[in-house]
RNA sequence: GCGGAAUUGGUGAAGUGGUUAACACGGCAGAUUGUGGCUCUGUUAUGCGUGGGUUCGAUUCCCACAUUUCGCC
């Protein structure tokens, strides 16, 4: 067996690692936080602003590659690295399961896999653990994730049972479809919604199948700010420390502070490029809509503590001016900022860990981020 | 100079003799967590050119004026 996971520092008063995930693309250290890019672009930005930005790692999406060019141009272009001409670091599939959380009626799920309508012409698709897999290996990212159900909340005691032990099934099928074991880790996926016994269940039954790493899967699907926690509470626990611990979907600068402080190593989330493009901005005083009137002629940057290209370069007013008037630097300029916002978070998290003063970071980056009363 | 038509919010415009003047854009604000969707939600004219009149009541009918516009001399 090949450890991709190097655990490098404990910190002393919290669960928080410091750690380092090597592939045949590089190493990235943890804690550390993905970008998303659905289509094999994180939106709007190029590959030497990517470079730019430090990403560990970026995530793509088998469901959309599979619908669109299809996994065989890929694999054909040489992998999804060559396909992107991405070559600074390391690059994750979601297995498509997310899909069946937002795409997928619960009548459409069924032991042999999922059915879907496309929503780019509506035909009718049939996903199956097998089949995820199978696309993922000729996508040829570093990382890739078991085929899952990620259910909606709330659910029943009685569904979510069926559900988690329906994805464990899944995950072993998935585990004997996987090819490429030797320059493609392998993750299972911990599900079990708010209950305890059934994220302890899913999360030592994953764990029994062994896997490259564990992610947690549906958190922040609606539940409160104490539930969301609780659920990684539940489940981190029966992860090996030896394993990265991957906490999906999850990108507010409050969450994956806490998700660190739980021990989570990684995240994916299209917060920052999804609010860049809907002009919001991630600052060290909260977040702020640049379409506000209030930024009209302020001719400072979104956040005087930042040092990222957009910082250094642009102010509120022109960045204001690109949105409102529908131009797509403004969407990217704000993309590598909130992008560059949460590396830094992940960074000044590392050296926190480093330091043994993550709470102590905690409190002082909330004094800060709540100031402004958003 | 004569005759006709028009005049509704920032814009384009619906509309009715009777409590809250449609809709769209724009403006203002909010949302956004393993990305279908630069998307979604809320809000935005105490007033319908001005002054009179008719009427229980007029943005809606009548008159005058102003402005715009079309045609004719």
């Amino acid at each position: 067996m090949n450890l991709n996971y190097k655990l490098l520092k404990k910190e002393k008063n919290t669960n928080a690692r410091l750690g380092e995930f090597k592939t045949v693309h590089g190493i990235f250290k943890t804690p550390m936080f993905m970008p998303v890019g659905t289509n094999a672009t994180v939106k709007t930005l190029s590959n030497d602003e990517l470079e730019n930005l430090n990403c560990g790692i970026i995530l793509c999406n088998t469901y959309h590659l599979w619908l669109r060019p299809g996994e065989d141009v890929i694999e054909k272009s040489g992998g999804i690295h060559n396909f992107m001409n991405y070559k600074s670091g390391p690059i994750l599939t979601d297995s498509g399961g997310f899909q069946v959380f937002s795409l997928a009626k619960p009548k459409d799920i069924s032991e042999e896999g999922v059915k879907f309508k496309s929503h780019i012409d509506g035909q009718n698709l049939f996903l199956t653990p097998e089949k995820s897999i199978e696309i993922q290996n000729k996508i040829g990212a570093d990382i890739i994730m078991s085929f899952d159900e990620c259910p909606p909340y709330p659910v029943t005691y009685e569904y979510m049972k069926e559900s988690i032990n329906r994805t464990l099934r899944w995950a072993k099928r998935g585990k004997l479809a996987h090819k490429n074991t030797n320059n493609q880790a392998l993750f299972g996926i911990v599900q079990g919604g708010e209950f305890a016994d059934l994220r302890e269940y899913s999360a030592k039954k994953t764990v029994e199948l062994d896997f490259d790493g564990y992610s947690i899967g549906g958190v922040s699907v609606g539940e409160n700010q104490e539930t969301k926690l609780k659920m990684i509470d539940y489940a981190i626990k029966f992860l090996p420390e030896n394993k990265l611990r991957y906490l999906m979907g999850v990108g507010e600068p409050i969450d994956i502070i806490d998700g660190v402080i739980r021990g989570v190593d990684i995240f994916d989330c299209v917060l920052p490029t999804r609010l860049a493009r809907h002009g919001n901005a991630l600052t060290s005083f909260g977040k702020i809509n640049l379409k506000n009137q209030k930024f009209k002629v302020d001719f400072s940057s979104i956040d005087n503590l930042c040092d990222c290209y957009t910082c250094k370069n642009y102010t509120k007013a022109y960045i204001r001016h690109l949105i409102t008037s529908n131009e797509s630097l403004g969407a990217r300029l704000l993309s590598i900022h909130n992008i560059a916002f949460l590396n830094n978070l992940c960074l000044k998290l590392q050296e926190a860990i480093k330091n043994d003063n993550i709470l102590e970071f905690r409190k002082n980056f909330l004094k800060d981020y709540y100031k402004r009363g958003e």
